[in-house]
DNA sequence: AACTTAGGCAACCGCTTTAAA
DNA sequence: CTTTAAAGCGGTTGCCTAAGT
């Protein structure tokens, strides 16, 4: 439901992307508009959607269109309210991730960013602060307050507030994990350590499908003493050691996975089986099912 | 019944990265 | 190498509605 008036008319202001001829409509969507993008998706397949607005007869922005099909159109779209196993997996998933919502919706199919987004903020923040926990780092709120460490908000807002987009990186919560930091629990931040080591922490590009490689997701874990999960820390150096047959790879002085190891990594946390499977065999060889990129 | 408040969520914005020209 | 278009992402906005007063 779209209940948003178009910003256009609060405040007067236009992107550029509106400087066309005709005045572009916002706000909520009608049926027929539904209607007119679904079939044209549908006929002539996703992409383009700078174009598709007025190949399609439509009086919106690509991005709008792009926007609508992605979160509502869809047909593999999901509806209906987050079931109890979905809701386990996404606290799981940002716990690791953060704020990725992209990656953690990719892990849960049909369902889009937005909406798990929007779940999280609604419903699971507070779920998490009724029970004493810090939303953003997941440890107990007193301790991140005595702590005064509190995860910085994950994703590219923060990457870029702090680092150079050039600074981005896959390899840098690597090396944290090489030095774990001591107690109390710290959310380890990719930003100084990335500048420091040179390497590059930002978003991932989608050119690799979407996930999110090892390395940056576990440099948003809480590295506390009990380390990820509280599995330890050595957790994290076997699985690396197992799915890659070699351990973890040295690039550019940086030790890093590759994106099957990441996606690996976050298939073991769909399956609980699977993460069991790894802690007690450490063969990752039969476990990679890459559900696709993020949404 | 009328009014107020808070929650839910679709849509939009600003930004970055990548690829193509 | 530079510029531009396209795609994608996370954060934010604000309307609608249900609950509360």
């Amino acid at each position: 439901m779209a209940r948003r008036k178009p910003r256009a008319a609060r405040d007067g202001v236009r992107s550029a992307e509106d400087q066309t001829v005709a005045p572009l409509k916002r706000g909520p969507w009608t049926a027929e508009e539904d209607e007119v993008l679904a079939r044209f998706v549908e006929r002539e397949g996703e992409g383009r959607w700078r174009t598709l607005p007025r190949r399609a007869g439509l009086l919106r922005c690509g991005k709008s269109c792009r926007l609508r099909w992605m979160n509502y159109l869809r047909p593999d779209i999901k509806r209906g309210p987050i079931a109890d196993d979905e809701e386990d997996l996404i606290l799981r998933l940002h716990r690791v991730l953060g704020n990725r919502w992209s990656l953690i919706a990719g892990r849960l199919p049909g369902r889009t960013d937005n909406e798990i987004k929007n779940y999280w903020n609604s419903h699971l923040s507070k779920k998490l602060v009724a029970q004493g926990l810090d939303p953003r780092t997941h440890m107990p709120l007193a301790a991140a307050a005595a702590s005064g460490k509190t995860m910085a908000p994950a994703g590219r807002s923060n990457a870029t507030a702090s680092v150079p987009a050039a600074a981005a990186d896959k390899t840098v919560a690597a090396v944290e994990l090489a030095r774990p930091p001591a107690p109390p629990a710290v959310q380890v931040q990719p930003t100084s350590s990335a500048a420091a080591a040179g390497c590059d922490v930002s978003r991932d590009s989608p050119a690799d499908g979407g996930d999110e490689d090892f390395a940056f997701a576990t440099s948003s874990m809480n590295l506390d003493t009990h380390g990820f999960e509280g599995l330890g820390d050595q957790f994290i150096a076997d699985y690396g050691a197992a799915s890659r047959g070699g351990g973890f790879h040295d690039v550019m002085g940086c030790p890093m996975v590759d994106d099957d190891t990441f996606t690996s990594f976050l298939d073991s946390l769909v399956s609980e089986s699977q993460f069991a499977d790894y802690l007690g065999a450490g063969d990752a060889a039969g476990h990679k099912n890459d559900q696709g990129g993020a949404s």
